[in-house]
Parts: C-alpha cells; sequence; structure tokens
DNA sequence: CACGGACTGGACCGCAGAGTCCACTAAGCT
DNA sequence: AGCTTAGTGGACTCTGCGGTCCAGTCCGTG
C-alpha cells in the first residue's frame, strides 16, 4: 500500500512495522523473523501487517530493504556527499564505525540482507544490489572530488578504487563479526584509506 | 554418527549427503535448503538423512560446515601453507580465484554459511569462526615467513595484515555477486597485496 | 544357509508460520 | 448525528517441512 494514500496514523504504524521488522531481521535473519513475532513487536495484528502490505511477507521485506538503505546513507550523511578533503574522509569514516557500533553488532543491514535474499527474491536482491552500486558511486565521486582538488593522483582508477574501499567494510564486517570486535573493520578501512594517502598529491 | 562405525556402503552415502547439501546450501541457503530436497538429490530417504545424521538438520549443516572448511583448504593447498615467496602468494591469490570460479557464483561458503548460521546455531558460529581464524592463522604465518625470509619489513604486524587480507577476499566476494564478475574480488585482492610489496625489503 | 546388524524406503505425525476472513472501532466529512 | 472509509483485532485455514516409525532389503560372518 502506497504510503501516500494513507492517514498520518496508518503512515506511522506503517513505519512502525518496517523499522521493528528491519531490527528482527539484522538480528535473527529473514528466516528467523516471523509475521507473528513482528505482530507481537509492533503491537498490531496480522491483519494490519497485510492491510499495509498486500504482497505478505515479500513486500514487507522489500520496503525493509529500502529502509535499510536509506537509513545507511543518513548515517553517513553529509559527509558521504562530500569526501573533498582529508578531513571529510576521516569524519566518514567516523560516522560508519559509529554506525555499526549503533546497529549493536558488526553486520551490514543491506550486505547481510544480500547474503540472505541473493536466491530467494531476484527482485530483492536487484534492489539491493542497486544500493550497492549507489554507495560505491557516491564514493568514487569523493575520489574524484579529491581528484579534482588536487589532493589525490588523477591518474588512480576512482571506480576501482571506491570497490576497494567498500570491500574493505563489508570484509571488515565480516571478520569482526565472529571476532565481537571492531578492529578487523578498522584495520580494514586503515588499510583502504592508506591507499587514498599514498595516491596523494601532498 | 561417526563415519568410523560405518561400512564402505555407509561412508559413500553419507559422504554424498553432506556434499549434496553443501551444494544446496550454497545455492540457496539454509532455510532453502530443506531435507525433502536433500532427499531427492541423493536418491535417499529420509531415514537414512538421520541414519546418517541423528541430530537431524542441525547437525547436517554442521557437518557441511566442517566439510566446506576442508573443501577450503584443500583447495588452497598446498600454497597456503608455503607462502614464502613472492611466486608463492601469486601461486595462491591464483588457486584462490579459481576455486571461487568452481563454485560457479561469486560467494564464499564459508562466509555466506556464517551470514546464515550467526544467530541460529551459537555451536555452528563457533565452528566457522575457528574455521576464519584457522585461515586468518595461515596467512599470518606467510606473512611472517616473508618476513623471516627477509622480503617483507619485519615491522608490519603480521596479524592485522593478514586480516585486512582476508576482508578483501570477503568483502570483493560480496561485492562481485551482484556484480556478476570478479572483478571487484580481483581489486581489493590487487590492492591487499601491494600492501604487502610495499613492505617489500626488495 | 541362516542369522544379525547395517542400510534403505516411504508412510505418517505434528507444528510452525504464511496468508484469509469477517466483525468491530476510530475518525473525517456533510 | 449519520455515513463512509481507514484502520484494527483475532480466530481460522492450509501448506511445507522437520522429525518419527516400522517394515523391508542388503551383506558380511559362522
Amino acid at each position: 500500500m502506497d504510503p501516500q494514500d494513507l492517514t498520518e496514523r496508518g503512515r506511522r504504524t506503517r513505519a512502525r512495522i518496517i523499522a521493528a521488522t528491519g531490527e528482527q531481521i539484522l538480528a535473527s535473519g529473514i528466516g528467523g523473523t516471523t509475521l507473528d513475532t513482528i505482530r507481537a513487536a509492533t503491537l498490531t495484528s496480522k491483519s494490519q501487517l497485510f492491510h499495509y502490505f498486500p504482497g505478505g511477507k515479500t513486500e514487507l521485506v522489500r520496503e525493509v530493504a529500502a529502509w535499510e538503505g536509506t537509513q545507511l546513507f543518513a548515517a553517513q550523511a553529509p559527509e558521504l556527499d562530500d569526501l573533498s578533503s582529508w578531513q571529510s574522509w576521516e569524519r566518514w569514516r567516523e560516522s560508519l564505525v559509529a554506525y555499526y557500533i549503533g546497529l549493536g553488532r558488526w553486520a551490514c543491514p543491506i550486505g547481510s540482507l544480500a547474503a540472505h535474499a541473493a536466491l530467494t527474491d531476484p527482485d530483492l536482491e536487484r534492489s539491493i544490489a542497486s544500493t550497492m552500486k549507489l554507495w560505491r558511486e557516491k564514493v568514487a565521486a569523493g575520489v574524484e572530488r579529491m581528484q579534482a582538488t588536487g589532493n589525490v593522483d588523477p591518474a588512480v582508477d576512482a571506480e576501482r578504487l571506491a570497490a576497494v574501499i567498500l570491500a574493505a567494510i563489508q570484509g571488515g564486517l565480516v571478520l569482526s563479526q565472529p571476532e565481537r570486535s571492531g578492529w578487523p573493520l578498522e584495520a580494514a578501512l586503515d588499510h583502504a584509506f592508506a591507499a587514498l594517502h599514498q595516491a596523494s598529491t601532498n
């Protein structure tokens, strides 16, 4: 159901359902999240779930994915859209780590959703892939901005370097999860950023 | 059931079940793998599944995880246990990429199993974490070997660098999956190896 | 060859969880 | 106030899947 067609009250209920589902998915995965537990957590009923998401669980999960995407970008704002100075990169890095700490677990909502959804729902997979791509493009744009301002060697491939940086984030999280500590993530990030500095022109 | 106590025929059936389950899990995740599809793929019956794995699906999945671990290390042999020269590192890198290509999809069996299992089965999570740790230790040992042979600056933290390299692998795969291409993995690997070369003493 | 244990086949059970239905209440509009 | 639509509650159905049971077959050993 399109949020536009809802009253204020409806929008709030709808948003509450999405947020609670997102938390449960992050904590227990898609399979571990049932309509009943969502219902319990949101103090709603089955009929409401289907009222707001006629497509059932599938649709709900897709909405969650989209919502996680906006959450992710919001957490990195405004730095992610800047990245034109070394200070901006440093602040971005801090906001990222803070975001993951805030989640309470070393896992990326988008990354883990991608792993779960990969083959169960191609539509969802596409949506996540495009979020990932947008993220990469924003980082690449930052690299280019550093090149434009003369901070980084114009010869480096911005797209490629952006992929390396995102891979460091995702991979760092994969290693941090079992470790229950952020050090692998920080090490991977440090190292990825070092690449930028090595291509530094100052 | 302990493989020791089985006849040759029993061991083969048991192994067939594990391999088929491993493939299905890689393709469809744990949730998408049912005892019925395993039964169909292996031309066995429910009773056999429980005969060889009295603990049911949980036990079967744990066995799969252990098996994937040995598969992973076997694919990297013998280079992973050497890594004492630049050529060895290069060959290791090639065997890794070949392994993931051979799987037919850009995903790490261990990494994706870890993502799925994280909160459903703590026992499984521990087992995967220890596989991951062993992998990291082997890479770290390789770095130390490079330091011992005087190829790499002894000042670098081998553990930390090993984590960076594994993060590059895992993260590269995360990005490669939606891309349906290995370039992010290769980029991340290239970059991680560059760190080793920058610490090169020759 | 007969006996016992490993191995196999498939019918069956029970339950969790997705999805349906209908009756009810809240709230805006004339 | 009365009508209409949005929103809510919860009982109910049905299917998929994990797990059980028991009867049968294969195969090595005395």
